[in-house]
DNA sequence: ATGCATGAGCT
DNA sequence: GCTCATGCATA
């Protein structure tokens, strides 16, 4: 409504940290198969039907979206050969949060992230992947992490009943195991699997609480089935956990966070409300209105699309509702050997009337 | 747990 | 300028 208070956003600063991230070359981990076992003992819920206005054809579907009671077998969802793999032999230290300790260079980061130095089977099906399986946020931050090891095989492996499953199981054990979840991400690249790096604590928490993209959760599961196995595995043979390295201190730069006003954030629900995808021009008007910067609005908007994806399910799931809709148009990925197949949904909307200018 | 931000790749 | 994966900062 109206801001007369103060400002309307604010913005604090914080520490920034550096790289701090290791694992690079060596992956000792041979792709595992499968968990099947290990997820045995979960419950299989089942997930009602959905549509999400704001999906748009070409739309890399979320995980929430995949709700939507439509089978997908389509390779578009299938990042994954294998899992990792738990019979090699352990080591306590991997998944022991051992702060960060590591080390990487920004160059060591990027080639981790490609698939380069990976054995054929622990690459990626260029032609059935988009484009954050390969190099997604590379320079983004500290960590690297993103997608290895190859496509997934089964559809056990991107059921999302599965994956919500295992979600599960994972919280709970990691929690018996009493680790948190920064403590997780941070062990992640003690791994060692080819491309895998550290991951924040709020992946981890996404991952948890499912508010990941399908591909997203497809992806990840394996590298934290794969810690979950020698977590396990650690609290046995439990004793020479040795948590070395630990302190590092985070002297560094500054990032800033604009904090909308609560005045501010529900005009913009608004006009979400009117048109989730407004125009340049729109955004403009908005931010103008608001006294916000372009920027900040436009970025909200893309937030907010980017939440109400990941969040539908969870506002609809729990309930009988079963509106069948069409078959979800999946991202049709050519493999003619050219490379940049990896085509990434901006197709028209094609939603509901009413979301264009 | 989640709001705001960044950056890659793509249109 | 968009989507997506992800992260820092913070409520």
């Amino acid at each position: 409504m109206q801001n007369t208070a103060p400002l309307p956003t604010t913005t604090t600063a914080s520490k920034m940290q550096p790289f701090n991230n290791s694992l690079f070359g060596s992956f000792d981990d041979p792709l595992l198969n499968a968990r099947a076992a290990a997820l045995a003992d979960i419950d299989v819920k089942n997930v009602p039907q959905l549509t999400n206005p704001l999906m748009r054809p070409h739309d890399m579907f979320s995980y929430s979206n995949y709700f939507t009671g439509i089978p997908d077998t389509s390779a578009a969802t299938n990042i994954y050969q294998g899992l990792p793999s738990s019979s090699e032999p352990f080591d306590a230290s991997v998944v022991v949060p051992t702060s960060s300790e590591d080390q990487m260079t920004p160059l060591q980061q990027v080639m981790a992230m490609q698939t380069y130095g990976a054995p054929p089977q622990f690459q990626y099906n260029m032609s059935h992947m988009t484009q954050h399986f390969t190099t997604s946020s590379l320079s983004t931050s500290n960590n690297i992490t993103r997608y290895p090891i190859a496509p997934p095989t089964s559809e056990l492996e991107t059921d999302p009943r599965q994956l919500e499953t295992f979600a599960e199981h994972f919280k709970q054990r990691r929690i018996k195991l009493g680790v948190t979840q920064a403590d997780v991400g941070k062990a992640l690249a003690h791994l060692k699997m080819p491309g895998v790096g550290s991951l924040s604590q709020s992946t981890i928490c996404r991952f948890e609480s499912l508010t990941l993209s399908h591909n997203n959760m497809v992806a990840l599961k394996p590298i934290l089935h794969s810690w979950l196995e020698k977590a396990e595995e650690a609290m046995k043979q439990k004793d020479t956990i040795g948590d070395i390295n630990g302190i590092l201190p985070n002297t560094d730069k500054k990032r800033k966070r604009t904090s909308i006003a609560a005045p501010e954030k529900r005009e913009l629900e608004q006009f979400f409300k009117q048109q989730p995808r407004p125009s340049g021009e729109r955004i403009a008007s908005i931010a103008d209105r608001l006294d916000l910067k372009k920027n900040v609005v436009r970025v909200w908007f893309c937030n907010q699309r980017q939440k109400q994806k990941r969040d539908f399910r969870s506002q609809f799931r729990a309930r009988s509702a079963a509106a069948v809709m069409g078959p979800r148009v999946m991202p049709v990925v050519a493999g003619n050997g050219s490379n940049n197949n990896l085509k990434q949904g901006q197709g028209p909307y094609n939603g509901l009337p009413g979301f264009f200018d």
